[in-house]
DNA sequence: TGACAAAGGTTTGGTATCAAACCAATATGG
DNA sequence: CCATATTGGTTTGATACCAAACCTTTGTCA
């Protein structure tokens, strides 16, 4: 995310703060992703390992078009990742049975499989991160950050 | 939200918690980007649009590296940032007059429009934020975030 | 039932991004 | 002063991502 507004005006508005913490968290995202992409196995990326957490934690047989909904890219996007993910033999893609557009994603054992093994390869970074970064002050940003989430979420422009 | 691997029925974890916390960072990020992408004039990309802000706020006459080490990004990507602001004509790149590797990157009288022009695009996507995210709640993150944003910015491998 | 709209998925073209390999120029140390 | 290391910049190859165009299938409704 880009930078905030203005150089430092006695008082920046409320629209100067907000831009700043957008631009916080672009630079978080950025380094968090790049730091994680870093230890994952299977030359995993990070939104290849999004399909996959998800599959384990909500379970699998979406649609391509629910995974893109949930995890908020475009249907191509989804496309293009689903089939890297099934080149690596993680995941199935079959047709639905009753829907003659659809298909369904199913996670296979080694998909599973790879998704335990990233939490695991993921585990010291987090650790380490949890030493600097106050258990207290995690959990009174967590509801913040999913308010500002979910405005987002309800106001993108379709 | 059903999770049959982990034992998230009593209390998460500390690095559960700033697991979720940077998915909510993640998606807050790359939806607030899209957006901001919608409204940018010229075909501004938001890399291009933080280049142009950053040599507004902090002047300009730096080098593609210097811009690459504050901005969080490879030398390769701002190589390839640059080119495309140099094509769109909103920078000028010249060779440094004192080291014969580095070079230059100045902003013309047309970057600086664009920038002005990008910063009135966005603001009514951000007043209509302001409405629905209050002053003192960002004011309270702010801090937060920059902490989580220095941790991570120390603690990256090099 | 037939025309049209909507939804699912794919493809294409363009940008961003990283890692890694590469060359040129400068800095360093013996 | 020369060999080596470091730094600045570029290039390549791969993935992610979007928007837009496209085709197929399903849904709507007159």
């Amino acid at each position: 995310m880009p930078e905030p507004a203005e150089p430092h005006a006695d008082k920046p508005s409320h629209e100067q703060l907000l831009f700043r913490l957008l631009t916080e968290i672009g630079i978080i995202n950025q380094l968090a992703e790049t730091a994680f992409e870093r230890v994952l196995p299977h030359g995993l990326t990070r939104a290849q390992f999004t399909v996959l957490n998800h599959s384990v934690r909500m379970g699998d047989n979406k649609t391509p078009a629910q995974l893109a909904a949930v995890l908020q890219v475009t249907r191509g996007t989804m496309t293009s990742t689903l089939a890297r993910l099934q080149e690596k033999g993680f995941i199935r893609i079959e047709p639905d049975a009753v829907d003659g557009r659809s298909k369904r994603v199913l996670l296979t054992p080694q998909g599973k499989a790879a998704r335990e093994e990233s939490m695991r390869a993921a585990f010291p970074f987090l650790e380490q991160a949890t030493g600097a970064i106050p258990r207290d002050m995690v959990e009174r940003m967590l509801p913040q950050i999913e308010l500002v989430r979910a405005w987002l979420d309800q106001n993108r422009l379709e």
